[in-house]
RNA sequence: GGCCAGAUAGCUCAGUUGGUAGAGCAGAGGAUUGAAAAUCCUCGUGUCGGCGGUUCGAUUCCGUCUCUGGCCA
């Protein structure tokens, strides 16, 4: 068998508050990396402080690519994300240097890794008028027509998963073609040797202390400002999904008065740990993936060592 | 000190005309094809505050004690 010719590239996932950003750029001061943020929140201008984004001086010193790349009231995806990040790797790659891509985003890393079917992307005006129809008669009605349509996803699909019925009707609508016929992905292996570096905290205790810390370091920093500030837009509302993001959607509620302050900060500590459990629940899926624990001191050097070897 | 109202799942509470109890939130596990920090699914035995009494049987009725509110002194 002929050696693996494939580029390297390192993916470094972990949940929220594991440690990432510091670990990514704790290893490109040792290897020749480029780093490529994986992370559906960062990607939108204007959220800073609530989305834990790398600040200015760590962005300038190791440059984080597909950060702010997006204004918040324009959606971004995973298929765009896909396509954004391959560009970005060939780009790494052909400078001679390797990407390493850090982030918490499951379904990023995998649209990356195993590719999508190609699919039309979001009607806004077809969802909106889906949306419509289950104001009246409730999404167990078009989950009803979605059956009659696809079966197979209808079989899959929750009578109550608004958004996966919404698009799974919104596909047939779009190519008259049932979503569950679409074959998935490009059939061809991923363009490069990949080592998955997992930061799994072991301690779940203690993940959701430091959850909490940072939720008040936020809120030191200006969160509800920066928060305020988006709010002042007038194109901006609480459905875009860089206003769902964590703590953002919670925020936003407290400013319009529907939660007092100390119900803001527990409904955005509740929503962020969560969050990290479903990363988590990502995480677990990927077999092969070098697991370091997030909260164990020395998992660095670890992680480092793991790297070395693989680079050489 | 007196009167009244509470005391039930980690939290907020519902309920049992007496047959040992259930919601929301939290938490855990899972799913995941252009919104994914999204969306959805599954999971609830807890001295029903303590001790006595009545009863075949008390978390439920009665007494008493403790604690927490409120009102009156």
């Amino acid at each position: 068998m002929p050696a693996d010719q494939r580029p390297l590239a390192i993916f470094l996932m972990g949940p929220t508050a594991s440690g990432k950003t510091a670990l990514a750029c704790e290893l490109s001061r040792s290897f020749p990396l480029d780093l490529i943020s994986v992370d559906s929140a960062l990607v939108y201008r204007g959220l800073d402080v609530g989305a834990a984004k790398p600040d200015a001086a760590t962005l300038a010193q190791f440059p984080h690519r597909l950060i702010d790349i997006r204004d918040p009231a324009q959606p971004y995806s995973a298929a765009e994300f896909s396509a954004d990040a391959l560009r970005e790797m060939t780009s790494i790659t052909a400078a001679g240097r390797v990407p390493l891509l850090v982030g918490g985003t499951g379904l990023y890393f995998r649209a990356l890794q195993y590719g999508l079917s190609d699919l039309p992307e979001a009607d806004p005006e077809l969802r909106a008028r889906m949306a419509g129809e289950a104001a009246q008669s409730g999404w167990p009605a078009l989950h009803a027509r979605l059956a009659a349509l696809d079966a197979v996803a209808a079989a899959r699909i929750d009578p109550n998963d608004a958004q996966r019925i919404q698009r799974a009707l919104e596909v047939i609508a779009l190519t008259g073609k049932p979503l569950s016929q679409q074959h998935r992905g490009p059939t061809q292996r991923f363009g490069y040797r990949v080592l998955k570096l997992a930061l799994i905290p072991e301690d779940r205790a203690a993940l959701h202390a430091r959850i909490a810390r940072r939720l008040d370091a936020m809120l030191g920093a200006g969160f509800l400002d920066e928060v305020r500030s988006l709010a002042s837009r007038d194109d901006l509302h609480a459905d875009l999904p860089a206003l769902r993001a964590v703590g953002y959607r919670q925020a936003w509620r407290h400013l319009k008065g529907e939660y007092d302050a100390a119900q803001f900060r527990d409904r955005a500590l509740f929503a962020t740990r969560q969050l990290a459990k479903r990363q988590l629940t990502w995480l677990r899926s990927e077999l092969d993936a070098r697991v370091f624990d997030a909260l164990d001191a020395g998992f660095a050097v670890r992680a480092e060592a793991a790297l070395r070897e693989f680079l050489n």
